[in-house]
DNA sequence: CTGAAAGCGCTTACAG
DNA sequence: CTGAAAGCGCTTACAG
C-alpha cells in the first residue's frame, strides 16, 4: 500500500495525501477528513525511507559511546534520547568499546548521510579529522573533548574536579596520596591526572611516580582498579589515600584493600569520580565527584538540534557544574543511614 | 558529489560505478581500477538512503530494551551488536523505560520500513499484535516472551531457575522464606514467582502472602528492593531467607538489612538473579542465578538474520542454560577471595 | 485549495 | 563487459 493507492481510493492526488500527512493546514477540512478516513481504513503507513530520501533528512542522530556497558554513559544517553524523541528524532547507538577504529567507522555514517548529526561521547580521532567533519555536518562533543577544537562541547571541568577530590584527601590530613589514573590516551585521564598534580603541588606534597598507576578501560573497570590498587599496596610505603579515575575502578580498589585485610577508610581512604548509583550500595559508601550526567546529555542534544536547524551557537564550550559528594570512603564526616523513602532517594541519586 | 558525477569523470556510465561498488566481479579489472581511482580521488561516498530506498533494505535492525540503564541488558545488547556489525547491520536502540506506549511506538518503525527486523527484549504488547506483525516482519524475542506465541524466542527457563534459587535457601535450612518478586505485568515476574511457589510447595513449606512483596521496575531497582525488604523486616516474624527478583533489587535488599542493624547472611540470607558483575563488588558477595546474557543476544541476532534472509527456522523456542552461582549472601559455602588476575576474572565475570 | 509533473540518487533487468 | 532507461515512493515548486 503506497501513497498513490491511498490517493486513488480517496479520489485525490498523491500530492494531497502527502499534504494531509505533513502539512494538513494546506488542505481543506473536508478533503483532509476524507483522506484521513481512507488512511485509517487501509492502515496506510508512509514509507519513511522514501520520505527521507526525498527530504534529505533522516530524523536520526548518532550517539557514539565508548562503552555502552557503563552506567555513566547510559545516564548521559538517556538525556540525549529524551530530547531526541521529544523533537521527533531517533537515536542510533554506536558502541565503540574503546576502540578507535570503531569510532572512525561510526563517524563515517555521517558521510553517507545516514544520520543528520552526531553526539560524540568519545573524542579520540585526530583533531583535524573532526574539525573537517564538523564543517560539513552537525557534531557535538560531550564528556570527552579535544583541546582547542572549535566544536560545541558539553562537559565538566575535569581538572578542577580532580583537584577538588584530591584536596578532600589532603584536608583530611593525608600526605601519602596516590592516583589510579585513567588511560593517558584519553583526555579525561590526562585532565584528572593534571588536577591531581595541581592539588598536590599547591599543597607542597610530593608525587612519588610509583603512586601514579594507570588504569585500563579495555578490561572490566573494577578489575583494573583492583589490579592497580594491589600494586599500590605492594609498595614499601603504600599510600593512605587514593584518588581513583572513576567509580567503577574505585569499587575494584576498595575490594583490593579489603582483600588485603585492610580497611577503608581507616587504612586507605578512597575517592571516586562520576557518582554512580552503586556508590551508595557498596561499603563503605563511596565519596565521589558528581557529574550532571543526564543534563550533559540533554544539553548536548539540544545543541545538536540547534545545529541541525542551522541556528547560530554563540559559545562552543559548555562547562557544567560538578560536585564533590562526601560519603564514608574517606573517613571524616560520615553520612547517616536513612531509612525513609525520601532520604534513600536523596542518598542514592544525588 | 554523486554517482553520476563519478561516472562522468571516469568516463563510464553510472551503472558501471554502481557495479564496481556492489558487484565488482561484473566489471573488468581495467574499468574497475579506473573507477576506484576516481572514487578515491574525489572521496566519493554513496548516498546510503538512496541505496536503501532502491534496494528496499535498510541494513538496520531495531533492538527494543525496557531499560538501557540496566547492566543486564547492556550485556545482551552487546551480543546483538557484535553479530549485527559482523554481518553489516546497524543497530538502532529503542529504550522503552518500561513504558508500554514507547514499546508500541518503536514497533511501528517496522511498519514504516525503517528497519529490516527487530529484537524485542521486552514483550508486553498484546499477543495478537505481535503475532500479526511477525507474519509480515522478522521479529525475535529475547529474555522476555509471550506464552504460546509462535515467534522465535531466546531465553532461559525462568521457572526452573527460580525454583533452583529458592531450593538453595531451603537446603540451607531456611523455612521462613520470602520473595521480592518482579512486577506481575511482566512475564519474568510471574514466572519467577511461580518457580518460587513450586519450590516451596514441593518442600511442604507454606507461603505466607505477606512474604510476597512486589517490586517496581519503574523506579530505581535498588530503591525498590530496599523498600520491599523494609516491609518484610517490619513483619512480626520476618523471613530468614529471601529470593529477590534481580540483582539490582537484591542490592537494595541487602542495604535494607544492614541499615536495620541486621547481618547478611547471618540474620537474613539473600539470593539474586542475573549475576551482574557488581554482585562480587558488594558485601557480602551475592549468590545469584547466572544467565548467559551475551550469548542470548548473539543467538537472538543470529536468528533474526536467518529470518531476514528468508531461511527456515525449525524451532521457535531456544532455552539457554542458567546457573546458580553460590557466593556469600546465603551463608553455607563461601567463595575464597582470590588475589591473582586470573581468579579475579573468574570471580567477577562468571 | 488542488493537481500534474519533476526529481531526489541509486540499482537492475534488458539489450547488445 | 557495458550502457540506456525505468523506477523505487515520496515531496514540493509551479500553475491554476
Amino acid at each position: 500500500m503506497k501513497m498513490s493507492d491511498v490517493a486513488k481510493i480517496a479520489n485525490v492526488s498523491p500530492a494531497t495525501v502527502s499534504r494531509v500527512l505533513s502539512n494538513p493546514d494546506l488542505v481543506s477540512k473536508k478533503t483532509r477528513d476524507k483522506v484521513l478516513e481512507v488512511i485509517n481504513q487501509v492502515n496506510y503507513q508512509p514509507h519513511s525511507v522514501a520520505r527521507q530520501f526525498r527530504t534529505r533528512e533522516t530524523k536520526t542522530i548518532l550517539a557514539v559511546v565508548p562503552d555502552i556497558t557503563s552506567a555513566f554513559f547510559s545516564e548521559v544517553l538517556r538525556g540525549i534520547e529524551h530530547v531526541a524523541i521529544k523533537e521527533g528524532y531517533q537515536v542510533i547507538l554506536g558502541d565503540t568499546e574503546n576502540n578507535l577504529e570503531r569510532e572512525s567507522d561510526y563517524v563515517n555514517l555521517l558521510l553517507q548521510k545516514q544520520v543528520d548529526g552526531m553526539v560524540l561521547l568519545t573524542a579520540r580521532l585526530e583533531k583535524e579529522r573532526l574539525e573537517e567533519l564538523s564543517e560539513h555536518f552537525p557534531i557535538v562533543l560531550a564528556c570527552e573533548y579535544i583541546d582547542g577544537l572549535n566544536v560545541p562541547t558539553v562537559s565538566i571541568d575535569n581538572i578542577s574536579a580532580a583537584r577538588k577530590a584530591t584536596e578532600h584527601l589532603i584536608q583530611l590530613g593525608h600526605t601519602k596520596i596516590a592516583h589510579i589514573c585513567g588511560p593517558m590516551n584519553v583526555i579525561l585521564g590526562r585532565d584528572r591526572l593534571r588536577g591531581f598534580r595541581q592539588a598536590m603541588m599547591s599543597n607542597d606534597l610530593d608525587v612519588d611516580p610509583s603512586y601514579i598507576q594507570e588504569g585500563d578501560l579495555t578490561i572490566e573497570s573494577s578489575e583494573s582498579g583492583y589490579n592497580q590498587m594491589m600494586k599500590l599496596l605492594a609498595l614499601e610505603t603504600p599510600p593512605t589515600g587514593v584518588f581513583v579515575y572513576n567509580d567503577e575502578m574505585a569499587m575494584g580498589a576498595i575490594k583490593a584493600v579489603k582483600d588485603s585485610g585492610l580497611r577503608v577508610p581507616e587504612d586507605v581512604a578512597i575517592v571516586g569520580f562520576d557518582n554512580l548509583k552503586m556508590s551508595t550500595v557498596i561499603e563503605p559508601h563511596l565519596s565521589s565527584i558528581d557529574q550532571p550526567k543526564y543534563n550533559i546529555g540533554q544539553k548536548a542534544m539540544n545543541l545538536l538540534l540547534q545545529m541541525i536547524n542551522k541556528e547560530k551557537i554563540n559559545k562552543h564550550s559548555f562547562v557544567m557544574k560538578d560536585n564533590l559528594i562526601i560519603r564514608d570512603s574517606c573517613g571524616g564526616k560520615s553520612e547517616s543511614f536513612p531509612h525513609s523513602h525520601e532520604s534513600f532517594k536523596k542518598n542514592i541519586s544525588v
